[in-house]
DNA sequence: TGAGCTATATATAAATA
DNA sequence: TTATTTATATATAGCTC
């Protein structure tokens, strides 16, 4: 009688290219999986805020933040670093810590993408006017005249409309419009061995995936 | 005779937010590691690109980055999400490539903190004085008047000039500086527990740290 | 693709030096 | 703090469906 194990299990594997492209996919797959897990936990075991962006071997982009990646888009697109204490930031870790204790990281990826994607398409619209009136952000400033600059002033006006929209986007999704993230008691969902573990005073992850902004100028 | 085991080994713990603090800076330090390895592990093996920044309980950051967070510094400090195909980015890339092939974690995340605390210093030098002339990144962009943005205009000469000289350094650094980082051959170092893998012809990892600019306004 | 299944490699909680 | 050591919890490689 075979005594043969059924898998062989885990092999051991150098960390270095997978060549396989169909195994590499698989891998990234699910590694970038348990990576975001990692960090959702870091983050709520710690009380640390993280952001992380992956690209994918197809160059699409993943991300992970808490409190939110959007944040992080707000600092790129302003151009500012802006205090963590501002108004804005507070608002929005207020709005999510009093709403939002545990979300499934699945479930609100798939969510946010569709957002996401909506979102990134109508930044990027607006960031191609600002670099229609003006490439300036890649141009040596000295170049600009003033004339320039009023021009660069009105583009930067839209863009300041469509982030604060944004945010506001942002505001809304967190408090809302995901019901099954609004309060403890959410159950088995999907794979995930144990139910969520629910937390009762800390901060909320934040799951999100969006397109990178490919070629501005 | 007690058969007592002399640990209980590890335990299971719920993923909430740790109570006790001296425990909690443990665990924030191994998991951060941790993280980080599993973030270069990913990077190596699909070849993707990935940035996270991790704030510390005390508010410190830490990040990691390939193929350098610098690039992401660079995106924040010079308000717009440059192309990943501009020029800049790919001679980084492209330098980084042909000279390191792969980093140890501790020692580059050490030398990195002290490049990293001067060029924060330097860069947050400049961004006051560009708020000291305006903040008017937080000022609605309406209010500004012509001559305040010609002021704001040498203020941000100066931050450029600051962002281009630490390109300049980034590159330096990826080329000469480092003689344990130029090729192959890099054995046990520190308590990692097998030699370092070596990544014959993909990218390179790279660990760094920087403080976060806390309050610019 | 994506999910589920082992069996094994790794990460890490506690205790301790 | 930072480093070791256990013993155990988790992550995941290779398969199958």
């Amino acid at each position: 009688m075979v005594n043969r194990k059924p898998t062989m299990g885990r092999q051991r594997i150098k960390i270095e290219k997978i060549a396989k492209k169909s195994h590499l996919q698989v891998t990234f797959s699910k590694r970038r999986a348990g990576l975001f897990k990692k960090a959702s936990e870091l983050s709520t075991l710690c009380g640390v805020d993280i952001a992380m962006i992956v690209f994918s071997p197809a160059q699409k982009a993943f991300s992970f933040g808490h409190p939110s990646v959007d944040s992080m888009m707000l600092r790129f697109l302003t151009g500012s670093p802006p205090p963590p204490s501002s108004g804005l930031h507070q608002l929005i870790e207020t709005r999510r810590d009093a709403n939002v204790h545990e979300q499934n990281m699945q479930l609100t990826q798939t969510l946010n993408q569709l957002e996401a994607e909506k979102k990134k398409g109508e930044v990027l619209d607006q960031m191609r006017k600002v670099d229609r009136s003006q490439c300036c952000w890649e141009a040596p400033i000295e170049e600009l005249e003033l004339h320039e600059l009023e021009q660069l002033r009105g583009a930067l006006e839209e863009l300041k409309k469509t982030v604060a929209k944004q945010v506001n986007n942002i505001l809304i999704q967190s408090t809302s419009s995901l019901p099954f993230l609004a309060v403890n008691g959410v159950g088995e969902v999907g794979n995930l061995e144990t139910k969520l573990e629910i937390d009762n005073a800390s901060a909320a992850l934040h799951f999100n995936n969006f397109g990178y902004a490919q070629k501005i100028c």
